[in-house]
DNA sequence: CTTTTTGCACTGACTGGTCAGTGCAAAAGT
DNA sequence: ACTTTTGCACTGACCAGTCAGTGCAAAAAG
């Protein structure tokens, strides 16, 4: 029956079961979105048969969401980790949002196909998923606002900027930009990406240097 | 024999109904995903039999490729004209950006479907596009190229930057955080919105002031 | 002027195929 | 022993695309 949906503790089989059938579906729905890929597919790609799908995941749409907790965590937990090394190893705030640009990158250039999936599927009207994004956004854009208000509150940023905002639009412009990169210039480093986008943060794109 | 056709182009009536699906289709879309939207739906919203869908379109995927091309010309227009507007009024070229981050979010508040479809189809690695969209992107793209082109040929803006990807990444920014704005919140003026963004732009973001 | 023809625009019932989800007995782990 | 996976046949809903036919108005014929 049932088991407790917390993997610590489960069976290894399950669990990599499991594993197998995120990898598998986050690659197709990326690919073709969730509505175009079928379970018989996901199943085949995953190497297993259909039946081990519904005896995982209650429906496809379960799959999905338990995806999206899943891959979401991952993003915040390394952004976080990006700003608190920072801040260990005494840097500023804006040397925080770099190093958080710079995970930022590093997460979408590892796990492409979730970040395609996650802007796509952001921000449609759709009811279904609606509730699950909002708290997976909110767990991302907390961390850079978090930095941003303990920026502005040390005076090293201004106090006319609008926290939220200016946070969705950081996290926004580090997404697209990204995307874009891996579609249509995937032949540029990591490095060329990153510097590009702390120009246009760090305000060095008007005025000769 | 010659059917009275007017003087322009087609017939009054066939032109409305393409208009009609347009519409009905790009909220449809925006809404649930290509997929996951049914020829009868969009008939329906649109108020034809399905039968005139297939009349007017050879099928739902052409339907929507003529979606995105009419889309977007409307969109890279009123971010020429932006462009445009502020050369004549002997604006720099920090100001033309300026005001295409407003006329991005202006479009996007008037056509907030488009933007959303744009957005959820734009990356898909999916062959079925990808030329389509290729071709949509880069006329978007090439109009905020052209503008950085120009500054860094006229020392207005340093040459270091990297104009395909900061054009990118510009554009992505406020693509995201006008959808920001629409879903999560919708409350914030335009103005709010802008300044925020621009203030980004402008590099007033670290320094008080 | 009246009747007939022509062709465009549209209609909606219908078809052939697809796919999520089920059921179950046998096999394979652990 | 028990949990998990397999393989496969099956169902019922749903859906893209088709097609024979309708309505209408302008043009041609009478």
């Amino acid at each position: 029956m049932e088991r407790s949906s917390t993997p610590s503790g489960g069976s290894t089989r399950r669990e990599a079961t499991r594993q197998k059938l995120y990898e598998a579906a986050v690659t197709l729905i990326a690919e073709q979105g969730f509505s175009a890929t079928t379970v018989d597919e996901i199943a085949e790609r995953a190497g297993v048969a259909k039946g081990t799908v519904y005896y995982n995941f209650a429906s496809k749409s379960v799959l999905f969401e338990e995806l999206l907790r899943h891959g979401v965590e991952l993003l915040a937990a390394s952004l976080r980790e990006a700003a608190e090394k920072t801040e260990r190893d005494g840097g500023t705030k804006v040397d925080a949002l770099d190093a958080m640009i710079r995970a930022g990158l590093e997460f979408i250039s590892r796990y492409p196909a979730f970040t395609q999936l996650y802007v796509a599927e952001l921000w449609r009207t759709n009811r279904t998923w609606q509730s699950t994004l909002m708290v997976v956004r909110q767990q991302a854009v907390a961390v850079v606002e978090g930095v941003l208000r303990e920026g502005v509150a040390g005076g090293e940023l201004s106090d006319e900027i609008d926290i939220p905002l200016t946070a969705a639009a950081l996290v926004g412009m580090v997404l697209v930009a990204a995307l874009d990169w891996q579609a249509f210039q995937p032949e540029r480093s990591l490095d060329d990406v990153h510097s590009a986008l702390s120009r246009l943060l760090q305000g060095r794109v008007g005025g000769n240097r």
